[in-house]
DNA sequence: ACCTGAACACCGTTCAAGT
DNA sequence: ACCTGAACACCGTTCAAGT
């Protein structure tokens, strides 16, 4: 598609795992998807296992991004947190894709080391995005700041699990809102 | 290893997708842990579609059953809502397994369509249980009630596969607290 | 009734060979 | 520098054949 092949594949590759897994992943497919044969994929990465990881990286790399944009073009600190579900959303609304760490959290016993590397750090950046801003708002204090950003986490990825399982986008809509009417977030 | 060998075969095979998933369930594999040649599943088993209906029927057969038992060994409200979690923290004391239907969720795309539907089931029937706790317990009116046991549902089914990914089971205990504490249970 | 070996079209991966 | 065909050991599945 584009002028750089790597960049291609790394694209595809993203997509096709938020949408089959790491397992799903096929390098057959994903070669075809790019417009070169299998074999040429082993030329820009030297196995599943590295381009999965480089793909990984940069899914918690753009998050990291992203969450920090929301952070900068906020100061509301509820404002703030009302942002972080959308994007989680994005995943679904994108041809009902999910979170490339949720599947690859879920493929745990079959992940490379290193992936399972990157796919926690996907979790640490979104936690500790969560605890600043749930510290900032107000919502807990110091002591139950930590915990409280991982069970955000947690409910977000599920409402989108449930989502997906059902391809019903308005369903993610209400566990969310859902979520705050509880007072998991605020309101 | 019993006497009935599509007994054998279903046991293993919930296991190995609870583990693995749908797409990570070998045929081969399986045949091996039941020790018979992969041609012989297909004799108690027209496809890996078919084997699957039936794991994923009895999976929220035996959960519905559960369910029943917690309730009615449970007479107090909100110790049934305690009860509830635990039925997830299973999965993850059996070599850090995961829900059957959580796993499948996420393969949703890579789904024959009646595994999709009992996965559906499964849902369908934590959701129905929690809505009438919940209520039981005056947490909710019948009007937020159905939203709130999804939300329930989903949340906890997130905490699972938050604490598999990182193969660490305090953590889900971490996060159900949490969501006790934040008010999206009782606490 | 229950199981099997051999075959089919797949898969990730390797590698020598092409341009 | 970038790509490929052919091969390897796998996979789910089929089927004719065994007991």
């Amino acid at each position: 598609m584009g002028t750089n092949a790597r960049e291609d594949i790394m694209e595809a590759a993203k997509k096709a795992a938020q949408a089959h897994g790491y397992g799903g992943l096929s390098m057959r497919d994903l070669a075809a998807e790019v417009g070169i044969k299998a074999a040429s994929l082993y030329y820009h990465f030297p196995s599943k296992a590295e381009l999965a990881t480089a793909v990984a990286k940069r899914y918690w790399e753009d998050a990291a991004a992203d969450l920090e944009k929301i952070w900068d073009e906020n100061s509301d600190p509820d404002e703030r947190l009302r942002f972080f579900p959308v994007t989680f959303r994005r995943a679904l609304e994108n041809e009902n894709r999910m979170c490339l760490c949720s599947f690859m959290g879920a493929e745990y016993d079959d992940l490379p080391d290193q992936v399972k590397e990157e796919v926690q750090v996907f979790a640490d950046v979104n936690v500790a995005w969560l605890k600043k801003a749930l510290l900032a708002s107000g919502t807990v204090d110091e002591e139950t700041g930590e915990a409280r950003a991982k069970a955000v986490f947690a409910a977000v990825a599920g409402a989108q699990l449930m989502a997906r399982s059902r391809a019903d986008i308005s369903l993610y809509d209400t566990l969310i809102d859902s979520y705050r009417a509880a007072g998991l977030l605020p309101a």
